[in-house]
DNA sequence: TTCATTGCAATAGTAATACTATCATCCCTC
DNA sequence: GAGGGATGATAGTATTACTATTGCAATGAA
C-alpha cells in the first residue's frame, strides 16, 4: 500500500529511494522523541547516518517535512475512515463510526511497516498545528499543501449534513472536533486541570465527549 | 488599573519601569506584525531603541515573554467576564454572556492605554498555543505559569455546572470552546474551506456557533 | 556631600541553527 | 565504458539565542 501526497510537499519523493524512506521513518521517531522545536536536519542526518545536505535534497525545510508527515497522516486517516464506514447505510451510524475513528487513532497498520503510526499520531497531536499557525499559511495554502486535511474535514462534514441537512456549521463543528480531540489528549497528559478526560483512558473518554457533543449539536 | 500576573513570568517586573512598559507595548505590536517565529529580542530591542541584554533583563526568553502576554490576556479576560456577569442571577444568562465575552474579545480598554488589545488578541489567536505546545510544558506548568488560563476555564466551567450539574465534561467543553473560538477566526481568515464562519463577520458567527453548541451539549 | 543602588547602554563573544555551494564518488544502465 | 542519478564529504554564511562584563548617569539616603 502507498498513499498519495501532494508533490509540492517534497523536493524529491522520499518513497523513491531507500534513503528517503529512512529519513521519513526516523524523522517521525525523532520528532516524537525530542519535539519540533529541538528537531533539526543536522540531528536527523546524524541519526540516519547521512549528511545534512542529503536531507535537504528531499525536503526544503523542517516545516515542509512536518507538512509532509501531517498530510500523509490525514490521507491515511481518510482512507481508514472510508474503509470503516463503507457498506454502512444509516447516516447516523456512519457518522458515529467516523467520529470514533477520528478520535481514537492510534492503531498500527501492518501494510505500512516503515511508519510508526503511534509515534506519528503523537507528533500530529503535539505539532500539527504548527504547520498552519505560521506567517506563511497563505503561501503554503496557495500551494495546496493543506488539501488532505481539508478533504478529510469535508468528508466528515458531509456525513454530518447527511444526518441533519439543516445544521448550519458542519465544517466548523468537524474542524473543532478534530482539533479538540488532539487537545483533550494533550491536556489530559500535561494540563489535566483543563479537562475531565483522564490520561489513562484518554481515547475512550475523548471519543465519548466529542461524539455526544456532535450528536447533540446536530440534533433536530 | 493594573492586572496581577505571576512573578515567575518575568525576571524583572516590566511594569516597574518605563523601559519595561515600552518593551511589553512594542512586543505586542511586533509579534502581531511579524509573528512569533520571526520575532527576536534583537529586533525588539532595535525597535524599542535599547539593546538585547536590556530586554533579557526583563524576560528570560521569548517563550516567557509570550507566556507573560497570554497570562496577562487571560487575566484581563477573566476580569471582563466577571464584570459582565456580576449581578446576573439566572445561570443560563450568565453563561450566555460569558460565552459572548469569550468569543468576541476585541475591545479596547481605555484604562490600559499602553496595551493594544486588538493586536494582543491577534497574537493570542495565532500564537498562544505555542506557549504550551512545547516540550517544556510540564516544567512551565510546575512553575504555575498557566494559572490564569486554568482559572478562567474553571470559572466558565463552573457556570456550565450551574446550568446543568449533571453534565460530565464542563472543563473539556470550555477548553474546547476557548481554543475553537481562536481557531475558527484563524480558519475564517486563512483556511476558509475549514469553516462556515466568514472572515467579515467572524466574531458574530463564531459566538453563535459556539453558544449554540454549548447549550445543546449541556441541555437536559 | 558622599555613597550606594538602580537602571540602562555598550561591547564582545559563544554555540547552535538553517541553510547553500561545490565537488568527488559510486553504481546502474545503455 | 560513458553518462547520469544518488549520495557523501567538506566548507562556508547569516542569523539566532543567548551570556558576560564594564561603565556611566540619575536617584535617593546618610
Amino acid at each position: 500500500m502507498k498513499l498519495q501526497v501532494d508533490e509540492k510537499l517534497y523536493l524529491k519523493d522520499p518513497t523513491s529511494t531507500e534513503l528517503g524512506e529512512t529519513i521519513v521513518e526516523q524523522a517521525i521517531l525523532m520528532l516524537d522523541a525530542i519535539g519540533y522545536e529541538a528537531f533539526t536536519f543536522r540531528k536527523l542526518a546524524e541519526r540516519v547516518g547521512t549528511t545534512e545536505p542529503s536531507v535537504y535534497r528531499y525536503f526544503r525545510n523542517k516545516q515542509r517535512l512536518l507538512l509532509y508527515l501531517t498530510a500523509w497522516y490525514w490521507s491515511w486517516m481518510e482512507y481508514r475512515l472510508l474503509l470503516a464506514t463503507v457498506n454502512l447505510v444509516p447516516p447516523d451510524q456512519r457518522l458515529r463510526l467516523a467520529l470514533a475513528e477520528l478520535t481514537r487513532p492510534i492503531v498500527a497498520d501492518d501494510a505500512l511497516p516503515r511508519i510508526d503510526e503511534a509515534a506519528l499520531y503523537r507528533v500530529v497531536v503535539a505539532d500539527s498545528s504548527k504547520a498552519y499557525l505560521h506567517r506563511n499559511v497563505d503561501a503554503v495554502n496557495r500551494d495546496g499543501l493543506f488539501r488532505s486535511y481539508k478533504r478529510l474535514c469535508r468528508t466528515v462534514a458531509d456525513m454530518v449534513s447527511a444526518v441533519n441537512p439543516a445544521y448550519r456549521y458542519p465544517l466548523a463543528l468537524v474542524s473543532t472536533v478534530v482539533e479538540s480531540s488532539h487537545m483533550q489528549k494533550y491536556f489530559a497528559e500535561h494540563l489535566p486541570s483543563l479537562t475531565e478526560v483522564k490520561h489513562a483512558q484518554a481515547d475512550a473518554s475523548t471519543t465519548q465527549f466529542l461524539t455526544e457533543m456532535v450528536f447533540k449539536a446536530i440534533a433536530f
